[in-house]
DNA sequence: AGAAAGCAAGAGCACTGCTCTCGTTGTGTG
DNA sequence: CACACAACGAGAGCAGTGCTCTTGCTTTCT
């Protein structure tokens, strides 16, 4: 029984339990999650779990991280598939759908993420990071946008002054200026979006809604068409 | 101690129970309501308390429909409070703010009704009637508005013969048509609604936007100029 | 080689939801 | 009016939870 260096069986562990804990997050969710049954499908007592993790809180944290990155990840790749690197309509259109597909595939995963927080406040900054590459998707868009000339494709509702100082907190996120006015209208298609998805996902549209695909598809082309991508 | 007549007794220790996870669910929230606490709140040994409630699930659904009819009332009441009856945007506007300001004065009954769905899948039919009240108010105010013979404030996405199928499941709810363009509008609102407060509410905006106050306001004079109410 | 640190196991505490039993007490019926 | 029945509150108890502490053992560092 040599052949693991202490550190190689720590990083063995450590990936044993975030495995088994992300399989049980998908398979019952985050409020059912044990330790003590992670523990026994890893195949240690409960006791031991805790020398990796310090509290159940603390695995929900990486399994959030985790959840995170991964989004991010189809987001990024959905957006990379795009050849056309100009085609901005489709890069949104692809952006979109990867996020609906991801929650549709991992709706547990996508509850802790955009649901409502399960522990107190977890959310310490080491959530922070991974959570704003899926904003920032929709942020460079309208960097691009920007920078294409677009034109908004919806009359503009005048930006109030206090609007324009709420908006400061986000300026220093872009590495090329996008006006007030669009950027107004892309933080409206990133609530539109993930409102839609909520809904939809935590069941507010059943019976109102027959064909989740192709009210999603609809309400993408009204944004489409409001951002000023076509 | 007499004084109570059995049936008198039972409603009076059933909405004290009642009362008592509600004021549990506001202070720590959904996951952490105990029937135990409620029980020693109320002077009751646990076991007594399921001679009201078969479950703590059934508690939990009964605190959903109490939440959701208090939503359905605030924003019925915004909604009633505007006088001039035809100024459709004032009313939209209060609609939205009364379901923002519910919302942050009850953060954990929102995430109760539009966070994660907590228990498997509690959602039984006593949920939904007073569930569509909220929705109800957006569905009524885009038929005044079509019958106002409004116009919408921006190009119209052209609907998809998918799409006008997806929408036979609320036609039915509705007292006077409202055609398809319009609706997806409305639709889109209320996701756009329920996005943002979602996303406020649950942090995702922290640091990003300052003024929660002025971008909703903002994002809300751009949906009734995009709704043509203005 | 010896001290220090890392680790797994077990016992145990305080808590949870929920069930069952056991007297008591109010209520509708013969 | 009396009696049987159903509702009720209390208590004990089961199976489970997160988490802590102690006890040995083993790897690592000095």
């Amino acid at each position: 029984m040599p052949t693991m260096s202490r550190a190689e069986n720590r990083a063995e562990q450590t990936s044993a339990i975030l495995a088994r804990a992300r399989a049980q997050l998908a398979d019952v969710g985050p409020a059912a999650l044990s330790v003590r049954q992670i523990a026994r499908d890893v195949g240690m007592v409960s006791s031991a779990v805790y020398r990796y993790f310090p509290s159940r809180d603390e695995l929900l944290t990486a399994l959030i991280v985790e959840a995170y990155d991964e989004l991010g990840d189809a987001v990024q790749a959905a957006d990379a598939g795009v050849r056309r690197r100009d085609d901005l309509a489709k890069r949104f259109l692809a952006v979109c759908n990867a996020i609906r597909d991801w929650a549709r595939a991992n709706p547990h995963e996508y509850a802790l993420l955009y649901g409502s927080p399960v522990p107190g406040y977890a959310a310490p900054d080491d959530t922070v990071s991974p959570a704003i590459r899926v904003s920032g998707a929709f942020l460079s868009l309208a960097q691009a946008s920007e920078q294409a000339g677009d034109e908004l494709g919806a009359p503009t509702h005048a930006v109030t002054t206090k609007e324009r100082k709420a908006l400061d907190g986000i300026r220093p996120a872009l590495e090329s200026p996008v006006s007030d006015e669009r950027m107004v209208r892309w933080l409206m298609a990133w609530s539109t979006v993930f409102g839609h998805v909520s809904l939809e996902l935590f069941g507010h549209m059943h019976r109102g809604i027959l064909d989740y695909d192709a009210h999603f598809a609809q309400v993408n082309g009204q944004l489409v068409a409001d951002l000023g991508l076509a």
